[in-house]
RNA sequence: CGGGGCGUGGCGCAGCAUGGUUUAGCGCGCUUGCCUUGGGAGCAAGAGGUCGCUGGUUCAAAUCCAGUCGCCCCGACCA
């Protein structure tokens, strides 16, 4: 590609509208424009970067066995009825009629049609397993969109669903799926990694999503220093040591706390640490009023208690209720007296006289022991942090951010039941399928690589997803010796089938330097007049401060090199 | 959906509290010419804005008021 004929309109300025590095870095660099919130067009140096994403990971489903089909984007109702999201999908569905008043959605994923064309085309145990994948636009109608392509509105997934006649089968395609994920984002040039999530209402017995590591990532991951355990923070397990602690039953007592509620507030009041305090916190859900006990410094995970309890419905109660149940306002909740099942968390084993809140107005009570009240039991309940223990090993656990690039999945039945997916067995009798189902962000892997690779000039792209590997950049366009060598390097390079650009721009050296380096390129050969005197040019690595003189005739050479290089790691 | 903020040439912003000397300005970008070619040069001359939209107040509105649309941030929500 010549520079001069490309479409690659890059911005000195940082949008006014992004927020995060990635995000104005695709805008600067000419990768992406918005069309509208959480819409938007990928250029054509944006584009070349996703379909190397893309490629990648074809290759690696293809490798599986898996094969590409491509569903639609647009989706009758019905199809959601069957699958019971039509009701439950809530407004992220985005719906609307056509002419004919048939209601539709635009696919926000495609369980419900893969499922649909699985079960009328597929009848026996012979056709199985079989999994099947597509890189297709998504609409999610998210409640806000942000950080550009990496959480849009409209976006670029592949999603693969495998089918298989029974669990060990739908296993061992899952572990097919993980081994593709590992070499697609090993490939991608990512450090990232699998950890284990958790699998929602959805069920089945393992799910694990595939993190890139960034410090500005949305999500938070747990993971221990010592053995392999990694998991996101929903599902996080905390470990523990068993031992003795003292108690004393029956010598608490309360205390005036005027106007202290929150935990920091009684602490400081009492002059103690947070972590001698324990929070009573009371949530509504479908099973009933509960109240949950946690240590004054921790959170309770909703997640780890939805799952304990098996609830759909978990709200914390409002004030009023919190009146009704323990007598006292908002602030001042405990566990003793109160007359509600109470779930606490295992910190609470391993303390002694703590302090409570005392079930009326500006009253606490001290010295307190889980044996003045009746908790239904103790339970790892908390949000994991850094410093806790690992629930494997014992080791300690560090808290690390990542950007979800992939999530997969067991479905198990889900799909196959509610919609009549069956295939008829050795002995004849009819099945259901068991499904999995394994998503990759593109875009978002695109917006990853760059929040993990960048510096002060911009994108530092992994050679395998760069827009371009190599830009060979005369200094100077209208020297006629210059244009000559880089013209010649550059032709070499395309024939030896090396994704490279020439900047035949006749801008000032100033603007290519900076162009390549916030574009990313790898790999830079500069051409100047300065070194040619001496039949040299010049090889930078993106990632290097320093460039390499070498002869003009090497060029070739040692950029096919490291081209070489690069593709191995 | 709640809270906050923004909307002024392509981009980034100033002007707006106190309406009128502003012919609406600045930086970047763009066009033309000269000059220049190792890190977003310089000089000169230009093009480009009904100040998001609608209505109102006023002799007079970018500026005040109301409505509306769009966008961003925080939160709630979320396969």
């Amino acid at each position: 590609m010549r520079f001069s004929r490309m479409f690659v309109p890059t911005v000195k300025e940082d949008p006014k509208e992004a927020e995060v590095l990635s995000h104005k870095l695709m805008i600067r660099a000419g990768f992406i424009r918005r069309l509208a919130s959480g819409i938007y067009t990928w250029l054509p140096l944006g584009l070349k970067s996703l379909r190397k994403v893309e490629n990648i990971v074809r290759e690696e489903m293809n490798r599986k066995g898996a094969q590409e089909i491509l569903m639609p984007f647009v989706q009758p109702k019905e199809l959601w009825e069957e699958s019971g999201r039509w009701e439950k999908y809530g407004k992220e569905l985005l719906r609307f009629f056509d002419r004919g008043g048939r209601e539709l959605c635009l696919g926000p994923t495609h369980e419900e049609v893969v499922t649909d064309l699985v079960r009328r085309e597929v009848r026996s145990y012979k056709e199985l397993p079989i999994t099947l994948y597509q890189i297709q636009s998504k609409f999610r109608d998210e409640i806000r969109p942000r950080f550009g392509v990496m959480r849009s509105r409209e976006f670029s997934m592949k999603d693969a669903y495998s089918f298989d006649v029974d669990e060990t089968g739908a296993e061992k395609s899952y572990m097919d799926m993980y081994d593709a994920y590992m070499r697609i984002f090993g490939r991608c040039g990512f450090n990232f990694r699998p950890v284990e999530a958790d699998t929602g209402q959805i069920g089945g017995s393992f799910s694990h999503e595939f993190m890139v590591l960034a410090d500005t990532g949305e999500d938070v991951i747990i993971s221990c220093g010592s053995c392999g355990y990694a998991a996101n923070l929903e599902r996080a397990e905390v470990g523990f040591v068993d031992r003795d602690v003292t108690r004393t039953k029956g010598h608490f007592r309360k205390v005036e706390t005027p106007g202290q509620r929150k935990v920091h507030e009684v602490a400081s009041f009492l002059g103690i640490g947070p972590d001698k305090l324990v929070k009573t916190i009371i949530y509504n859900t479908d099973k009933g009023i509960i109240g949950v006990l946690v240590k004054g410094n921790r959170e309770i995970n909703e997640i780890k208690l939805r799952n304990l309890l098996a609830l759909d419905y978990l709200e914390l109660a409002d004030e009023v209720t919190i009146e009704k149940v323990t007598g006292g306002p908002l602030g001042f909740s405990g566990p003793v007296g109160l007359d509600i099942p109470l779930y606490a968390d295992r910190d609470l084993l391993f303390m002694e006289d703590f302090v409570i809140g005392g079930n009326e107005r500006d009253v606490h009570v001290v010295d307190v022991n889980i044996e003045d009240f009746k908790a239904e039991g103790f339970y790892d309940l908390k949000i994991a942090e850094a410093g806790d223990l690992c629930p494997r090993c014992g080791g300690s656990h560090t808290s690390t951010r990542g950007i979800e690039v992939g999530h997969i999945f067991k479905l198990g039945l889900k799909y196959s039941q509610a919609m009549n997916c069956v295939f008829l067995d050795k002995e004849g009798k009819e099945k259901h399928a068991v499904m999995g189902c394994y998503g990759i962000g593109v875009g978002r892997t695109v917006a990853a690589a760059i929040e993990q690779g960048h510096d002060e000039n911009g994108m530092i792209m992994p050679f395998a997803i760069a827009p371009f590997e190599v830009d060979v950049l005369p200094v100077n366009s209208s020297h006629e010796e210059s244009m000559r060598v880089a013209d010649g390097i550059y032709g070499t390079l395309l024939e030896k089938g090396a994704d490279a650009v020439i900047d035949d721009r006749s801008e000032r050296p100033g603007i290519k330097f900076k162009d390549c380096d916030l574009i990313g390129i790898p790999l830079r050969v500069t051409v100047g007049e300065r070194n040619l005197k001496d039949g040299f040019v010049e090889i930078k690595l993106r990632t290097e401060k320093e460039s390499q003189r070498v002869r003009k005739e090497d060029a070739v050479e040692r950029v096919l090199n490291y081209a070489h290089e690069f593709k191995r790691m």
